[in-house]
DNA sequence: TTTGTCACG
DNA sequence: ACGTACGTGACAAAC
């Protein structure tokens, strides 16, 4: 028999901390403090497996350690309201689960905790006492196991006898002594001044406890004794409050009736669903042997497809739903789910007939994540009409899901269970399966298809309710296939000269290596940020300058440029950082990922970035470098067809424009009008200096403030990157809001509003929700704000180029000209431009780019033109 | 898988 | 005491 023990309070302030506060049921309840305590809970019940778990309570009103030392806790600030609410939930998810509870008042969690735990070992029960207070550590016998929550809620330790003598140096039985020398300031309970960890323990390991301890005062320092005698009253009331009671008077318990029982299943998923658990009630099935799919599947047959005018035919009556079947890369077929209620297989090679018959129809394909499906068939030579894509329609809904799962969608949306992902495999030579055999799991398959159709109505209803229909409808949807397209061009790289390039980058790095060793005094992989940190800080003892944010000193490209100075070898480092990155992520990498033709294929994630932006991954091509020469040479590695030529096209300072459009701030809208450089007329007016007269040193400082006020920069951000001090820096932000105060308010509005409705908007109606502005963490709300400000910007920037690609490539298209778009990159998109198409090309995207959408500010275009990506930069 | 770093807009 | 300018993806090291 085996019993858990659990601090309530201590576990559900553990959760609380350490989870973001953005984890919230669709209504908006927060629930970082009970999903954590419930995955505990579960994590608990799985790995341990106990016969019985009793969660005790710390009541209100006064305890007897209050009593005797009123300042017991008391400078503890009262729990936020954001703790308080989720406390009652927790308790609902203990009473479904049939886990009794008990609080005693006048006493504290840890003494039940205390007194159970001495009642069961009585009866010869194995105990675990779980919480993240160390005060139990006293508990610990043969028998009784602390399972103590370190940090986080899964980082855990069983605490054992050994344990502690291991890591406090004192046993169990000696704790309260050695917890009484340090103090707990959690407590309010102060210790002896001097006296920490590693004195506390040499002083038990001695004298045994605290009276050894004042019998020997005489064996002490001078200075130990006199602070140990001064706190002498303290320390021996410490320890009388630390020391956890035994003797609780509890309400008649009879402990068999604790034993853990099958709990009602219902009322269980019932909480789990109010509370939007739907990974823990999968785990919670696991533990209980149970099937979380108990009703809600979808019952299907899928049947092999019969003649063309068969396949014709499951494209009428309506848009049907599809599922991919992949084998390895390529597109072995379909299962369609026709609107009929028919769901058929039909292998790649035979989609003609129900392409062409949906093309007829005006209709197109519901698929979950449409773009590779339409880019394989674009590859087969098909047309590939999409009419809705759920899970961009989700991404619309909410950016911050980025790749919406189905399965999660369906489960959400429609309380719907689908089921996984088909496997590959068992597709035969012509691309058939054998139905009798054991061929990928079509029947799942269908499943998925049938949700994804199903989900389109309700996610219209939400799309609409949220202003996104129209953004869906005339930017994200229209996108896929010009993003499809884009994969499928892929772009030329000379491989030999990339190689080239990597055996120049070896060399010098091997020199450089060399070098570097040789100053170090012997060899260490420089690679390695913990080597190099033990080099920098503990033998060359330079001084740290910033840290990681888990503590240990940082040894980043920022800090590196501050320690230049103090030994040489930090100037060989940064270097070597540099011709290394560009080694491993811009030649090794790409290398590998040239195709046979000689190009290279990323792909655009349309779902990734929650401002509406897009990335591109393997490779990302988004971030090729260009601001050092060196790094620019890799952009010779990008080289355009025979007979045709790069133009790249980008937006000139589109978040600025943006800002000027969205503040109405006239000193930035006429700065535009008149097509003053930005940097320049910002300084001007901040300065108060006729355009001309503007130094270098004031346009650098104007474009600092510029770029950090798009994203939400404070004073210290500033001071940081100009070099200044704080105040200075606040000085120039100050002087910039002066005069330019529609800015200012425009910020100031733009923040209140998120606050008010929960969510920022760009300018054809992109939405990005943000909890962490009601977070109860100062941090993640400052962080919010930043967000706040940033998001209107970088995604209305995000929503213009979105909307020229599509015109642009509509226009393309319409032209039947060969002239193909192979990259974007956030304000800028790369064409691949026949020689004899510049002209029109040239003149058209610029006016198409241009002419995009109407702001207070005009929208500039610049080109640049070559045979290299390289040639394109001006 | 997480961390630290660094490339881009 | 913390952290301090938004948004990405990729690599190498270390767990």
């Amino acid at each position: 028999m085996k019993i858990a023990l659990l601090d309530g309070h201590s576990l559900a302030y553990r959760a609380f901390y350490a989870l973001p506060s953005d984890l919230a049921t669709p209504a908006g309840q927060v629930t970082n403090a009970v999903f954590g305590f419930t995955s505990m809970l579960i994590k608990l019940l799985t790995e341990q497996r106990p016969d019985a778990v009793v969660v005790a309570w710390d009541m209100p009103g006064p305890t007897f350690r209050t009593e005797a030392f009123p300042a017991y806790k008391a400078q503890r600030e009262a729990a936020p309201d954001l703790f308080r609410e989720q406390v009652p939930l927790i308790r609902d998810v203990l009473d479904a689960l049939g886990i009794p509870q008990i609080g005693v008042e006048g006493v504290e969690a840890d003494d039940v905790i205390a007194t159970l735990a001495s009642e069961a070992r009585r009866r010869g029960w194995d105990v675990l006492v779980v919480t993240g207070d160390r005060d139990a550590f006293q508990l610990i016998e043969p028998g009784i196991t602390v399972l103590y929550t370190r940090r986080g809620i899964s980082d855990t330790v069983e605490a054992t006898a050994d344990w502690l003598d291991e890591r406090y140096g004192v046993a169990p039985e000696r704790y309260v002594d050695y917890a009484a020398l340090r103090g707990d300031t959690s407590d309010n309970l102060p210790g002896v001044p001097g006296v920490g960890e590693k004195t506390a323990a040499r002083l038990i390991r001695d004298h045994g406890d605290l009276e050894g301890i004042y019998e020997h005062l005489d064996e002490m320092t001078p200075k130990l004794r006199e602070n140990l005698e001064t706190a002498k009253d303290q320390v021996f009331l410490n320890r009388e409050l630390m020391r956890l009671r035994r003797d609780i008077e509890l309400p008649a318990i009879d402990l068999d009736a604790l034993r853990l029982g099958d709990f009602d299943k219902s009322a269980v998923k019932e909480v789990f669903d109010a509370l939007a658990f739907r990974n823990l009630w999968d785990r919670l099935a696991e533990y209980g042997g149970f099937a979380t799919t108990e009703a809600d599947t979808i019952d299907t047959d899928v049947v092999a497809a019969g003649d063309d005018d068969d396949i014709a035919a499951l494209a009428a009556g309506g848009d049907p739903a599809v599922e991919p079947i992949w084998d390895a890369d390529a597109l072995a077929g379909l299962v369609i789910a026709a609107v009929d209620g028919r769901t058929v297989y039909v292998p790649s090679e035979r989609l003609d007939p129900f392409l062409d018959a949906l093309g007829r129809n005006g209709g197109g394909m519901v698929l979950h994540d449409a773009k590779p499906v339409v880019r394989a068939l674009i590859e087969m030579g098909l047309d590939a009409p999409v009419a809705f894509d759920t899970a961009l329609a989700a991404y619309v809904i909410n950016p911050a899901q980025r790749a919406p799962d189905l399965d999660e969608l369906a489960y959400r949306e429609l309380g719907l269970t689908v089921g996984p992902a088909v496997d590959d495999g068992g597709v035969d030579d012509q691309g058939a399966f054998d139905f009798a055999g054991s061929g990928p799991d079509l029947d799942g398959a269908a499943r998925r298809a049938i949700a994804a159709g199903r989900l389109v109505d309700p996610l219209i209803e939400r799309l609409v309710a949220r202003g996104g229909r129209e953004l869906y409808d005339e930017i994200e949807r229209p996108l896929v296939p010009v993003l499809a397209r884009m994969e499928v061009a892929g772009i030329g790289v000379d491989r030999a000269y990339l190689e080239m390039l990597g055996k120049d980058l070896r060399d010098r790095l091997g020199a450089l290596e060399a070098e570097i060793h040789d100053a170090a005094g012997g060899p260490f992989n420089i690679n390695s940020t913990l080597q190099l940190r033990e080099l920098l800080f503990d033998r060359l003892g330079l001084p740290v300058v910033k840290k990681t944010p888990k503590g240990a000193p940082s040894t980043d490209a920022s800090v590196l440029e501050k320690l230049e100075d103090h030994h040489p070898i930090v100037a060989a480092i940064l270097r070597y950082r540099e011709l290394e990155k560009l080694r491993s992520t811009y030649v090794d990498a790409l290398v590998k990922l040239v195709e046979p033709d000689g190009r290279i294929r990323g792909r655009f994630n349309q779902m990734a970035a929650s401002t509406g932006r897009l990335s591109q991954e393997q490779p990302n091509l988004q971030n090729i470098p260009i601001r050092t020469e060196e790094g620019r040479a890799i952009r010779r590695a990008f080289v355009a067809a025979d007979g045709a030529t790069f133009v790249v096209a980008d937006y000139s300072q589109i978040e600025l424009r943006i800002l000027a459009h969205l503040s109405g701030d006239p000193g930035l809208v006429e700065a535009f009008a008149n097509d003053i450089d930005i940097h320049t007329a910002t300084a001007a007016r901040v300065d108060g200096v006729a355009v001309d007269a503007v130094t270098s040193d004031q346009r650098r400082r104007a474009k600092m403030i510029n770029f950090g006020l798009l994203y939400g920069m404070e004073a210290y951000g500033l001071a940081q990157r100009l070099g200044i001090d704080r105040d200075e820096a606040q000085a120039h932000i100050d002087a910039y809001f002066s005069r330019f105060p529609h800015v200012k308010e425009f910020m100031d509005g733009i923040v209140d509003q998120a606050r008010a409705t929960g969510y920022t908007t760009t300018i054809l109606g992109r939405r990005r929700y943000l909890p962490e502005l009601s977070s109860s963490r100062f941090r993640d709300r400052q962080m919010g704000e930043r967000m706040a400000l940033n998001a209107p910007i970088q995604g209305s920037a995000a929503d213009i180029i979105k909307k020229a690609m599509i015109d642009l490539d509509g226009e393309l298209r319409g032209r039947r000209l060969g002239t193909e778009m192979l990259l974007q990159i956030h304000d800028e998109l790369v064409l691949e431009v026949p020689i004899d198409e510049l002209d029109e090309v040239t003149t058209l995207t610029r006016s198409l780019m241009e002419g995009v959408v109407e702001l207070r500010v005009p929208l500039k275009v610049e080109m640049g033109t070559g045979p290299t990506l390289a040639d394109c930069t001006h």
